[in-house]
DNA sequence: TATTGTTATACTCTATAACTATA
DNA sequence: TATAGTTATAGAGTATAACAATA
């Protein structure tokens, strides 16, 4: 499990992820605060904009989030005119999410803000060593 | 930021660590949870039975926890009676947090639990992949 | 003046259950 | 029967400000 030296701890894996997943949350949430979006929006707003139209519950599963939430996330972007609604003509229970023009607007603007906060979270790593850490922690995800 | 190629997308690094994140937090309190501890629980008790004495403001520290937050933590602790909190004799203003010996004995309990948590968090990796990935992840978190 | 621990508080996030309309 | 979305709600986590005791 780890003994301590000196001051530092040999960390368990689960504290670590805790750690850097709440830094680089804040670091974007911050960074994203201008454009009145949180890290979780501005993720869900690019699914969109980017699929040209997705299922709430999609989003749902890239994004780690419950179904319950994407609801709430949905509706913050749609109240604030950057996604819509659409019916699904394939299945009537789903309902299509695509950025608007405005929506897209934004992202553009939020683009060197993204680019900013990766820079930060990843800061302390070599680009080769960025590539070795997000491929592994893409395998981690699953 | 990425672009979507089927039902994949080359998500933000942010995202990702906020999910491996989530998982590992999930599987770490429910392994855990028979033995009545959180992660977080788990990761300050290791900290105080290692150190044979630690300040509420290092395990923060340590956790990346505010220490408001501890306090709560280590409420938990005391009134389980698994840490003391003894005063300081070098700073009169801190108070030491120190496993019982009842703490020390569900620690030993916890051993393999938390083998089985570390494992599942990177079961995807090979055995030299992890060793990398929580390297990276160690000078990720700084 | 700054720091440790503490309390109170507000806000966000997460998770579940129950419901509807479809499939 | 199962799935997509929704609502309500409860619980956990996070963050801030203000305070007493001590440095």
């Amino acid at each position: 499990m780890g003994t301590i030296a000196g001051t530092s701890v040999d960390t368990d894996v689960v504290v670590l992820l805790a750690r850097a997943s709440g830094a680089a949350l804040r670091t974007a949430n911050a960074a994203l605060e201008p454009l009145g979006l949180r890290a979780r929006h501005y993720a869900a707003l690019t699914i969109a904009a980017e699929s040209g139209g997705v299922a709430q519950r999609q989003i749902g599963a890239l994004l780690g989030l419950d179904p319950s939430a994407v609801v709430t996330l949905v509706d913050d972007l749609e109240g604030r005119g950057l996604v819509q609604r659409l019916p699904d003509p394939d299945d009537r229970r789903a309902r299509l999410v695509t950025a608007t023009a405005d929506g897209i607007r934004l992202l553009e603007r939020a683009g060197d803000v993204a680019r900013e906060v990766r820079q930060a979270a990843l800061g302390a790593l070599s680009p080769a060593e960025r590539e070795t850490f997000v491929a592994l922690l893409r395998r981690v995800v699953g």
